[in-house]
DNA sequence: GTCACAACTTGAAAAATAGTCAATTCTCGT
DNA sequence: ACGAGAATTGACTATTTTTCAAGTTGTGAC
């Protein structure tokens, strides 16, 4: 027997169900689509029982985004066993935020609505600490791959702080991210793919901050695909 | 006597009249924040006569984020007049941009939420149209500033394409408003203000980007509040 | 001046959806 | 097999968005 008795299992398993429909309904409809009468005919229980695993609308969704979270915390840590100069494995961790997003439409969206502020308050304070810690993991794997750089010379010492470089990178995903997750915006860019203008942006930037080798001495693109194969032979197809 | 009749210059006032209040409702408490009853009270009209200016709350909420845009666009117009090397014009956008984050809280939380698809597909054309516009001759102003560099040999011509430039620069903006308006992120972070990382990262990814002159040959952030008194002196205080 | 007409405003009620709770059903140790 | 306690839910309330028909106001023709 488990640690778990069963009926703690089948708790945890219905939590779980409830978080995927939601999720589905999320990324159907956003915020607005997501009806708690709808969901609960979907997973077959009532509305209440809902209620007894989650504090209240916003709580639930808090929930998908937080189940997000661990899950981009568990492909971001993958990107630290890859081999090659620590600037390949910055690049790796931007693979597996472009295979993230392809698994989970409008996911984005989410772990915005999640941080707002408005919601937020309203949400119980285990999954708010959910949340935290799988924050702190996905940038603990970031200072760390940033201190092997510093270790070996590729970042210099007097260069940007962590701090900078982290906000740097986050932001430009983040941005990206839901610029193209919303209505398109660039309608005559038939060429290029949003992930390839994301890739390359990451390559200037890092280059900007000075992390060797830069990319005119190192062919990330050609590196790229070899990564995603390696670190995330399971990717799923976008939804 | 004027193009419009009295009653038309009555209704577009209190068209803005709903706007503004609704803006600071949003403001204060983000889309679950906005109560039409409130706002209808605030307002002293009944809540029907909001339903004639607009067809619904997301309506609503997609033309207060087009009237920030529109603001943008004109902010970002300012930045045009500014002399001296393009990429010192590019910088005045960025600090237009931060003149507009905290003349308005939580503005980029709106306007993100009204890129959302859930949200969009209420909305009335005539508001889709007015986003269109606003945006198009803030992404034009930036173009034409990247053709004034590319004109000078600021920009190399086989480089990084317009798009991908602008796509970078807004994501970094965007991503990194978004990321300090919701809670705070870094909590150690007391030296330097969130303005301070945005410019430098803009910095760094122009510099990788190659336009010249580069950072280290030349001292933006000395130059950064000469810009911003010259061109936003009725830079307001935050809300 | 007044009448007809159109445009505007609104109170009140419908519709939609979040949230609650007492009653019922189920589980499990004895 | 029984009863205590936990889990579940149907049916309810509360809140907020949305509609609509009746009433009001302003306008221009005569």
């Amino acid at each position: 027997m488990s640690i778990l008795t069963r009926k703690q299992r089948e708790w945890a398993e219905r939590t779980q169900l409830i978080i995927r429909e939601a999720d589905r309904l999320l990324a159907a409809g956003g915020y607005l689509g997501l009806n708690l009468d709808e969901l609960a005919a979907t997973i077959e229980y009532s509305k209440a029982t809902i209620y007894n695993h989650f504090k209240n609308k916003e709580d639930l969704v808090l929930a998908v985004a937080v189940d997000h979270f661990r899950r981009r915390a568990e492909y971001f840590a993958r990107a630290l066993t890859h081999d090659g100069p620590p600037r390949e494995r910055m690049c790796a961790i931007g693979i597996a935020d472009e295979v993230l997003a392809h698994h989970i439409c409008n996911g984005f969206e989410v772990m915005q609505l999640a941080r707002t502020k408005s919601l937020w308050e309203k949400t119980a304070e285990a999954q708010q600490l959910g949340w935290q810690e799988a924050s702190a993991q996905c940038m603990g794997t970031c200072y760390e791959i940033m201190a092997q750089a510093r270790a070996c010379g590729d970042l210099a010492p007097d260069g940007p702080n962590d701090e900078t470089i982290v906000m740097g990178l986050i932001s430009l995903s983040k941005g990206s991210h839901l610029l193209s997750e919303g209505l398109p915006l660039f309608e005559g860019m038939n060429d290029v793919t949003p992930e390839s203008v994301r890739f390359r942006n990451y390559d200037f930037y890092l280059d900007g901050v000075g992390w060797k080798p830069l990319s005119p001495d190192h062919d990330y693109d050609a590196i790229r695909p070899a990564i995603r194969d390696a670190l995330f032979p399971d990717a799923e197809q976008p939804v």
